[in-house]
DNA sequence: GAAAGTGGTCTTTTT
DNA sequence: GACCACTTTC
């Protein structure tokens, strides 16, 4: 932490073996030390690779102290992997000790945490400050909403969350929005609720994701002697995924370069994705600019994937306008036809994808690790989760709900974060709402203690703990029930509070499930709540990891931790043999040996808000073809892309088109498959009749159709999927004109007799 | 104050 | 079809 600690490092490590295997451009990207460099780096071009070697040349080659080097990754997740790999290459052991390496994010927290003095004086930010999560922001845009006396309904609490999010990303303050940016009545409520959320976060002793970027330069700015310190430090800077970063990580990045201009950035403006939370694109495209004496070196060499796969993926972002004139090769073999299948709808789909898994895993070739389906939106996980499980086909789901925002752990959650930092409103309102131990605390109560609480200027869950130890004085005004279970929860939270610091985690944890009742209310006879109550229980495993800590550190830290912690960071390298289900989002940075796309559909990709808003932003739709860019570059030697007729929306089903984007890919390295004709459940038309009778915009474009599979037959004992009832086998055949009824006993549905031509059978080995 | 019922609204992606 | 805010009923 020292910045004059200029100690030299041990590592005497001939540094010839780093460049070993690179391209001569990799080679340049690692050994160009001195000044800005830009890379840009297509998809499975080796920029992990680069960056790795890169650090682990600093230190061995040019023995830079690793403490001296700062390097900023998209995920934990990543930047753990990095870890590992420079100190493989650099001799193992604690070699990269010191490194400083994480998230912007965490990075944030650690400037905040490490200058606690300044953050309380210049911030008015307490150390025992949380950091909100979305769910908490949310929480808190909604009381700000009620004190403003406005209507959610009318003012939807994500839509000003959103609005709200992108001010701060863009370092406009309460006071600076309201007297530069109010433009519209609209404006004016934001300007409102904006206020107030930040008035609430600062009373609740909280930070937002927003705040962690921001405030590091906040406390720069007052005290500019620590930035200097900084600057001083980081004699190297390197950023990953730079197409992704906002304004503020741009200002923040730059600022800490700023004295030796050691900025290394690697990204691929065609990967950028993120937009919506305010990455601005120009940061990439504009850096020869910003930093006029920089190295740019272009990898252009995809590692990766089969030429088949890359050409369609160049052949798909080449459509973009907005873009950097540059292509993709490879030198791999050609490899398999990338396929393409319409299906009938989501089931079928779901089903389809299943078939195809089962096929590929029984030949042997590979294992459910090697495959990912991805997705646009969340949603559509679940008609695929559900036909992999009654196909008994391991998963596992990256998004989506976070572990820790389950609804059961949060609970828990909320009172450790109240134990922590007694100003949590939005902990001390989930606890009064979901525990036992809050029963009978209604609104009457909590504005009786929240009164009394703002005169004598104590957090409102003193109030409670006070209620316990002094009584009567306290709230005179709150009567009778309200008074009696409040003062429960009083006690309780001194009682719990007395052993924080000095107890582990998870004895905490059991007198919390104990004391608050909390325990109690799974009812043993529903499999639903056991469930619930396992997830607890898991909870209580993950701070038993804390309980080697120092127990005056393990509460902070391990809070910290679950901010911070995002569902591709906890996504273990061996998912053992289980598939992964991950939206596209998520999925950037990882590859797969097969990769499926599923639901390649106008209105999920591009989604329908994209298109929506296509006449007055284009784009938005460029960044939806980015994304669907990203999900084809994933595949290393498979991709199968899926789209269905129709899908169910708001409860019902609607017809559903095939994406515009799938009119840019090269017939040459494409099998087509349209779906099979389906009479039962298919409101769709078909792709060739969408074609037909749609107006000339590209999403009609036909893509070729090959001919639908010959209808098959069944016989008794064979073994079929259908897409709602599962596995089953046939019992019974009987032919009807030119098709077969099928008696057909389902594992988990029963005998049931269907139409062949109608039940969208498939046939399994 | 709590539980059960009703009607209206939504679904993009995440550190 | 799921979830939430709001109501009715006890």
């Amino acid at each position: 932490m020292d910045p004059t600690n200029l100690r030299k490092p041990m590592l005497q490590l001939p540094a010839s073996h780093l460049l070993d295997g690179l391209n001569p451009e990799q080679s340049r990207a690692v050994t160009t030390i001195s000044g800005p460099v830009l890379v840009v780096a297509g998809p499975g071009s080796g920029k992990t690779r680069v960056l790795a070697h890169r650090v682990a040349y600093l230190m061995a080659h040019e023995q830079v102290p690793p403490d001296r080097i700062l390097a900023v990754t998209f995920t934990n997740k990543a930047a753990r992997e990095m870890r590992d790999r420079i100190e493989r290459l650099t001799g193992g052991g604690e070699s990269a000790r010191g490194l400083v390496m994480g998230t912007f994010h965490a990075l944030g927290v650690r400037f905040l945490r490490q200058n606690p003095g300044v953050v309380a004086d210049r911030l008015g930010i307490l150390p025992n400050f949380l950091i909100y999560d979305d769910a908490d922001q949310l929480d808190l845009v909604k009381r700000s909403l009620i004190e403003e006396s406005l209507d959610q309904k009318q003012y939807a609490p994500r839509r000003m969350l959103s609005r709200i999010s992108n001010q701060k990303a863009q370092l406009i303050s309460p006071d600076e929005f309201a007297q530069e940016h109010v433009k519209t009545f609209d404006d004016e409520i934001v300007r409102r609720v904006y206020a107030t959320y930040q008035r609430l976060l600062r009373k609740a002793n909280a930070v937002d994701f927003d705040d962690l970027l921001a405030l590091p330069l906040a406390l720069f700015d007052a005290a500019p002697r620590l930035l200097e310190h900084y600057q001083e430090r980081f004699l190297h800077v390197l950023v990953d995924e730079y197409q992704d970063t906002n304004r503020v990580q741009y200002i923040l990045v730059s600022a800490l370069s700023g004295k030796h201009r050691n900025l290394f950035v690697v990204g691929d403006p065609d990967q950028s994705i993120y937009a919506w939370r305010q990455a601005d694109i120009r940061n990439i495209l504009e850096f020869q600019q910003d930093f006029p004496e920089a190295t740019v070196i272009n990898l252009e060499t995809n590692y990766r994937s089969t030429a088949r796969i890359v050409d369609t993926a160049d052949r798909v972002i080449r459509e973009n306008r907005q873009r950097l004139e540059r292509s993709l090769r490879t030198d791999n073999p050609e490899g398999e036809f990338v396929v393409l299948r319409e299906l009938s709808d989501g089931h079928h789909e779901a089903q389809f994808i299943v078939a195809e898994i089962r096929r590929l895993v029984q030949s042997d070739k590979v294992t459910g690790d090697d495959i990912a389906v991805m997705y646009r939106t969340i949603a559509q996980s679940r008609l695929i989760e559900e036909a992999f499980r009654q196909s008994n086909i391991p998963y596992r789901i990256v998004g989506g709900v976070r572990f820790y925002d389950r609804k059961e752990v949060k609970d828990v959650l909320a009172v450790l974060r109240l134990l922590y930092n007694p100003a949590d409103e939005v902990s001390l309102q989930r606890i009064v709402d979901n525990l036992p131990l809050g029963r009978g605390i209604g609104p009457k109560a909590l504005e009786a203690l929240r009164y009394w609480a703002t005169l004598e200027r104590l957090p409102v869950s003193e109030a409670f703990v006070a209620l316990s130890t002094t009584g009567a004085q306290v709230a005179p005004e709150l009567g009778g029930a309200g008074r009696a279970a409040s003062t429960r929860l009083g006690a309780v939270l001194a009682s719990l509070r007395g052993r924080v610091g000095s107890v582990a985690l998870t004895g905490l944890f059991d007198q919390i499930v104990s004391e608050t009742g909390y325990k109690a209310t799974f009812a043993q006879d529903s499999e639903e709540e056991m469930q619930r109550w396992a997830n607890v229980l898991e909870l209580r495993s993950d701070l038993a990891k804390y309980d080697e800590v120092d127990p005056a550190q393990a509460l902070p830290q391990y809070l910290e931790q679950v901010a911070l912690v995002s569902d591709v960071d906890t996504m273990e390298d061996d998912s053992r043999g289980r598939v992964t289900l991950i939206t596209l989002h998520s999925a950037k940075g990882l590859e797969f040996p097969v990769v499926f796309i599923a639901g390649v559909e106008e209105g999920l990709l591009p989604i329908s808000r994209a298109i929506e808003a296509e006449w007055q932003n284009p784009a938005a739709i460029e960044e939806e073809r980015r994304l669907f860019y990203v999900g084809i570059t994933r595949a290393k030697h498979l991709l199968f892309l899926t789209y269905a007729g129709s899908r169910m929306l708001y409860g019902g089903y609607m017809p559903s088109a095939a994406s515009r984007f799938l009119a840019s890919l090269p017939q040459q390295h494409l099998r087509t498959v349209a779906a099979r004709p389906t009479l039962a459940r298919s409101p769709g038309r078909s792709l060739t009749e969408r074609a037909r009778n749609t107006s000339s915009s590209e999403s009609s474009r036909p893509v070729v159709v090959v001919p639908a599979p010959p209808r098959k037959t069944f016989a008794a004992g064979d073994h079929v999927f259908h897409p709602r009832f599962g596995e089953g086998t046939v019992t019974e055949t009987a032919d009807r004109h030119d098709d077969q009824e099928l008696a057909i006993d389902f594992a988990r549905h029963g005998v049931k007799r269907l139409l062949a031509s109608l039940a969208n059978l498939d046939p399994l080995e």
